[in-house]
DNA sequence: CCTCCAGAGTTCCTTAAGGGAACGCACTCA
DNA sequence: TGAGTGCGTTCCCTTAAGGAACTCTGGAGG
């Protein structure tokens, strides 16, 4: 429903969740990755409605995560794509397939496999330290304020 | 909102965003990882009321991603930590934050800093193929239909 | 013993977001 | 000219989100 402005939080997370907080919208951006690019396309393989679809995909490209282009001009037909903001983005949505298919693909086994196309391999993300390329798990890191971080409204007043 | 079902699309992205797609999921993860595990403290730091965030929790604990212990029966008090399951998950909050640092945080820098206890450094997360340690990115990758992948009802039908 | 406080939730109420169905409009093709 | 497709809008109803106030338990303090 979001009341809560989470995009003004000083938080990456909260930033990124402002954005994929929100079921759908990471579906659309998963089908537009996979290729699904048409609103009518879009609106079957998802059967979200289309007064939802269509709020996704603007805030998407107000956002400038997909950008909207025109394939045909006449009839007049667009289709969206990733932007490098976007792109970006599908990393997380990588991480949630790992995830997902570790924790929450039963005993069916994943639904779809990814084929890292530079070594050829079916395979999975796995994170990363980027300093030292072991890689990472939540218990083995500490969070430390950083340039971003909040300055208290006492302390703002003054300045 | 909600009325969709999508932790039962096969799809592991609908899967992990049937849990992650509702940004006060994402932040009180985000707090219980970085040490915030009592309700009272939780609710200070989020703003979040009391109602969501009782939900949130109870189903957290529900699908096994958090654990509810008492740490003193008298009073009888509780805190809520990280499962296996629910550290793994991190990994995709650290995946959002490393997004959120490169396209959300403007010119303030980053709000917070990870550093990776294994080599000391500040660092961020990267994704890589887990067959080949290359970083992954969203168009270096194909997908295609793995074994949990949904069967047509009307095949179903005939088993 | 009576009152006060903290932790941890619950209950109630209002408002806004989600979902479906129908409508609109531009263009094409038979 | 009438049906079909692409891409949205509009209307309306229901349900969940958010806030505030309330509850309940079990110490502390005087």
């Amino acid at each position: 429903m979001q009341r809560t402005d989470f995009g003004e939080m000083a938080c990456s997370i909260a930033r990124t969740f402002d954005i994929l907080g929100e079921p759908w919208t990471a579906l659309v951006l998963r089908d537009v990755f996979i290729g699904i690019r048409r609103f009518d396309e879009l609106q079957r393989d998802l059967g979200v409605s289309r007064k939802v679809l269509a709020e996704r995909l603007a805030r998407l490209v107000d956002l400038g995560v997909l950008a909207r282009r025109g394939y045909s001009s006449r009839p007049p037909r667009h289709e969206y794509t990733l932007t490098e903001k976007g792109s970006d983005l599908v990393s997380v949505l990588l991480a949630s397939v790992a995830w997902g298919d570790r924790w929450a693909a039963g005993e069916a086994g994943p639904p779809a496999l990814l084929r890292h196309r530079g070594c050829g391999e079916l395979t999975h993300a796995e994170l990363r330290c980027a300093r030292c390329g072991d890689v990472l798990h939540a218990d083995g890191i500490d969070v430390e304020d950083g340039p971003g971080a909040v300055i208290p409204d006492r302390i703002k007043e003054r300045l």
